[in-house]
DNA sequence: CTGGATCCGGTAGGATACTG
DNA sequence: CAGTATCCTACCGGATCCAG
C-alpha cells in the first residue's frame, strides 16, 4: 500500500487541499462528513460514552448494519473510540476522540439549524410546488417530481424517550 | 395536502423538532444538508451569483444531472435563487437566498475542517488498517473489509481542467 | 448555453435472521 | 448484548441524446 511518493506529497502540498477538486483527499473527508448517519451518530455519541444498544435506540430508524458501518468508519478515521470490556455479556462503549471532539461543535449547529428552520423550508417547498404544479394537467404526480409534502404523520415520538 | 392539524402542531411544538426522531421533518432537512453535493454547491454559490456552467467547472466531478438535481432541491427548499435571463442563448444565474446565506456559514467550517484535518485522518486510517490487517491470513482482501487505503493515487487534477 | 429525458449498472442501505 | 451474514430493492448517479 502507501503508494504516496515524494512527488505526490509535493503535489498535494502545492494545492493545499481543496475539496472542490474531485481527487483531493479532503473531498473524501468532506463526503464522509456528508454521510447520511455520520452527523447523527456523532451527535449521539458526543454526550459521553454510549453503548451500541443505546445508540441504536437513540438514533431512530438506523439499522444495525448502518450503525455498525458508520461507527466503523468513524473509528477508522479516528473520530470515535471503541472500547471493549470483556465481560459476559460483552460490553462495548463508544466515545469521541479528541479529533472527534474537535469536529463535533461544527456538526451540532447544522442539526440545530435544521430543527430551527424546518418551518421556513417547508413553506418554501410548498410555495415552490404550488408554483411548479400550478398548471399541471391532473395533479396526481406531485410526489413523483419532488416527493412533495414531508410526511410527518404518525410514529412521532416512538423513540424520543431518553437521550 | 397540508395534513397538519392543530393537534399535530401542538405535538410538534412540544418536542420542538428533534432530528434524532426518524419521522421528524427536521430529519429530512438534516439529511438534505448531508447530501453529497449540497455542501459543495452551497459553498460554490456562496461567493455571489454563479452561472450553471461556472458551477459545473468549479465543482469538479459533478455530473450535469446531479448538479441540476441538487440546484433544484436547494431552490425548492428556498436556499438558492434561480434567475433566468431571457436572452439568446438563455442565461441562468444561481445565488443564495437570505435563508441560504444564513445556513452557509455553518457549512464552510466543515469544508475547512476537512481540508485542515486530512492528514490526521489519513494517519488514523493507516494506523487502523495496520492494526486490523496485521494478523490477516494472506493480505489480499484488504479492500473487502474496509476499502482500505484511500486511493489518492493518480487522477489528481484530471478533472480540475475542463468540464 | 442551459438543462430536461431516458436508459441503466452499481451500490447504498433497509429488513431480517442468525451467532459468539 | 453486540454485532455479522444474507438477501433484495430503491435510487444514486454517470452517459447519452435531445430540446428550447
Amino acid at each position: 500500500m502507501t503508494t504516496r511518493t515524494a512527488a505526490q506529497r509535493r503535489a498535494e502540498a502545492k494545492v493545499a487541499y481543496d475539496a472542490f477538486m474531485a481527487a483531493c483527499p479532503s473531498r473524501k473527508v468532506f463526503e464522509m462528513l456528508s454521510d447520511k448517519w455520520v452527523g447523527l451518530v456523532l451527535a449521539a455519541v458526543s454526550a459521553g460514552p454510549r453503548r451500541y444498544g443505546e445508540l441504536k435506540a437513540e438514533i431512530a430508524g438506523v439499522s444495525p448494519k448502518m450503525l455498525t458501518q458508520t461507527l466503523r468508519t468513524l473509528e477508522r478515521s479516528g473520530l470515535v473510540d471503541r472500547t471493549v470490556t470483556a465481560s459476559v455479556p460483552v460490553r462495548v462503549d463508544y466515545e469521541l476522540t479528541p479529533l472527534g471532539r474537535d469536529l463535533y461543535p461544527l456538526i451540532t449547529p447544522l442539526k440545530a439549524w435544521a430543527e430551527a428552520n424546518v418551518d421556513a423550508i417547508r413553506a418554501a417547498e410548498q410555495a415552490y410546488d404550488l408554483r411548479t404544479f400550478a398548471r399541471e394537467p391532473t395533479g396526481a404526480s406531485a410526489a413523483t417530481g419532488a416527493s412533495a409534502v414531508i410526511g410527518v404523520t404518525a410514529a412521532m415520538g416512538v423513540t424520543a424517550a431518553r437521550q
